[in-house]
DNA sequence: ATGATTAAGTTGTATATGCGACATATGGCC
DNA sequence: GGCCATATGTCGCATATACAACTTAATCAT
């Protein structure tokens, strides 16, 4: 029985695949003061000019609390705003201009990073991430 | 930038594609009381009947510091055991009969939340997780 | 309208994860 | 044998992550 879940449980390659992507982007974006966790937030809202937590968490398939957290550390370095600042109910979540300043002079640092990432995984299998995360984020609860 | 980041970015997917999966797994296993981060430790270790922290550490691509606290957790638990007990240099790890007894009963569990991600990861994609995870496993620095 | 249900956010708690610093042990080299 | 480089483990620290319980706001049904 061990022997086959060694051998075939996808959870232990998506989270190797995980902790060696992510750690990839860590060591690239630490320049910045930036984890890759709060990159991807960040982008996240920049992408629409705002956003509302709930759709963060939904586009990202994110914990709300775990947003919640991420935010408010955010906030502090003063990356992110939102109105009304306090956590009320409708609050809408805005990059800063510090925060796009920031994502601006990442940009190279970015491609790089992708760019051996993509080498890491193999540019054959890349696709199929992407499959794989659009198939996943349409499954969940909503 | 922010758009070809939003639209581009492997970290965003590979990690989106953890989130779920993790949380899918841990959900099966937690009738049991043991995550899904646990399993794998365990069963890597049990893999090959023992086997040093160092090399688990390598299997999985996992930090030391890391592998040493979820250790003492599941020793804690009575999962794991390690001789010599005293984590100096030279321990290994072993699983207990209890350990054991336990990825035995969560056989079906494990069976049924494999089928599940396997269908919505995509049948078709799983491979790609596999020619991916091995590429991982072995660029390592290493 | 209003009461019930559901969604959104926050906080407490537990784990997972990695980095840096440290202690220690191993192995080669002279 | 004694020394240095390296490998192993542990600990302090910061963050990421989720679940449960709670609060509050929005929605829906009648």
């Amino acid at each position: 029985m061990v022997e086959r879940m060694a051998r075939e449980c996808l959870s232990v390659r998506v989270r190797l695949i995980n902790r060696v992507v992510t750690g990839l982007y860590d060591r690239a974006l630490r320049p910045f003061g930036m984890r890759v966790s709060q990159v991807n937030i960040l982008v996240a809202v920049a992408h629409g000019g705002s956003a509302r937590p709930a759709d963060v968490c939904r586009a990202l398939r994110l914990e709300k609390s775990t947003l919640s957290r991420d935010v408010e550390l955010m906030k502090g370095r003063g990356w992110l705003e939102s109105d009304p600042p306090a956590g009320g109910r409708n609050q809408v979540l805005r990059i800063t201009p510090r925060g796009l300043e920031l994502l601006d002079q990442m940009e190279p640092a970015w491609h790089e990073v992708q760019a051996e990432a993509r080498r890491l995984v193999g540019e054959a299998d890349v696709d199929a991430l992407r499959r794989i995360a659009d198939r996943l984020r349409l499954g969940g609860p909503d």
